[in-house]
DNA sequence: CTTAAGAAGATAGTGCCACTATCCAGTACT
DNA sequence: AGTACTGGATAGTGGCACTATCTTCTTAAG
């Protein structure tokens, strides 16, 4: 198959399979001489997987790059998935500073938060880990805010989301040991944010509109 | 307050707080005289949470113009609130076309299960919701990727996304009738998704450090 | 064999977005 | 009077995700 096929099958433009190729999110063909490669089935489904990302998962191309060089990269299941986990962008980016002395406090109570968050729910996860740290950011914007979760309300959620994750790591193991094993489980990793983010809209919608808070 | 003090409040620079009054997210100060105008504590707090909707919660400048717009024409509770939950952004868009056969089957089966979804939810949603539609793209994706969700599989998810909407609305029905209502509900509505899949995402991690899928 | 239609790779350009910097006339303290 | 600062207008910047052009080469058609 040649680049133009690829590109029609895939409904990806020439010049940006092209750019893939150079970000290196895409291998190349199979050289078959100075200026023609040969391209597979392998490059039509990882072109759909780089567009599910993208499109769906909302990764930028350096994060796509990082998911797939996880993938690739993969030789133990276990392995894997942990590479992906991490590889996957983290949804927070640091806010900016105000008053010191505030932020200092609002951070010191975030930070005691998460730590009794972790503790509660027992969770096993590293120190450094960026969930870790954008957690932190994202409650103590919260508390600058007065939105601050009670414990217990947050503990409400965390319960929810380990059941989320829980659904997600099933799907991955049902998979089994294919060989595209690697591929299917940053799907389900990468994708499963979205598509809970979206019924999660759908069902606050249902509740608004049936719901009256005066 | 003039403007320099905001700034140094919120840690703004002085050129963004224009800009953002320039697109319409920031009201204009009082003005004391043809260069002067006065600042106050709304102004303080609409900064904080321009800040959170953009940083944690994602929104690009023009659709946190639209949400800040429907908390300033708050008038009912209700209405309100659904304005909110239109205004906040889907967060999936289109994807490429590839065989239009496929992507026609792919694009029926995904509606139907959509279709069969919402009955099996009980969900009372518009037809012509944004979420329904981004919905249907997110499935029909997937199944182009060979990565379709079974329909108990998605009744579990939404079941899930069912009760972290539920938690939601308690903490924004929790709000009662305080004048900064509206932007509380906006808080809870537009901050919840990034949390909850900070959240997910922690519980991730604990579990693929846990589980060993061989 | 000639020729036209691609193909590969390198490089430069585009459009959008979220700021950021500069300039100007006007104001306020000292 | 002088300096620092202000609001408002306008222009510039840097990053990102492509997209277009150019050059050299290959291959299939006539």
């Amino acid at each position: 198959m040649k680049i133009s096929e690829l590109s029609r099958r895939t409904g990806v433009p020439v010049a940006s399979i092209k750019y893939f190729r150079r970000e290196g999110l895409l291998p190349a063909g199979r050289a078959t001489a100075a200026t023609l490669a040969e391209y597979g089935e392998e490059h039509v489904q990882r072109l759909r997987l780089i567009k599910a990302l993208t499109t769906l998962g909302g990764l930028s191309i350096a994060a796509t790059r990082d998911v797939l060089t996880a993938v690739d990269q993969a030789e133990t299941t276990d392995g894997t998935l942990r590479a992906i986990s991490y590889a996957l962008p983290v949804p927070v980016t640091a806010a900016s500073a105000g008053d010191p002395d505030r932020d200092a406090q609002a951070e010191a109570a975030a930070r005691a938060d998460v730590a009794d968050l972790i503790a509660r729910m027992d969770w096993e996860v590293a120190d450094s880990s960026p969930h870790v740290q954008a957690l932190t950011t994202a409650l103590r914007e919260l508390r600058r805010l007065h939105a601050d979760y009670r414990p217990e309300g947050l503990v409400a959620y965390a319960e929810l989301a380990h059941a989320i994750a829980g659904l997600d790591l099933e799907r991955a193991a049902a998979l089994g040991d294919s060989p595209a094993l690697a591929e299917q489980a940053v799907i389900v990793l990468a994708l499963s944010g979205p598509v809970i983010e979206l019924l999660r809209r759908l069902a606050q919608e249902d509740q608004v509109r049936r719901r009256s808070l005066g």
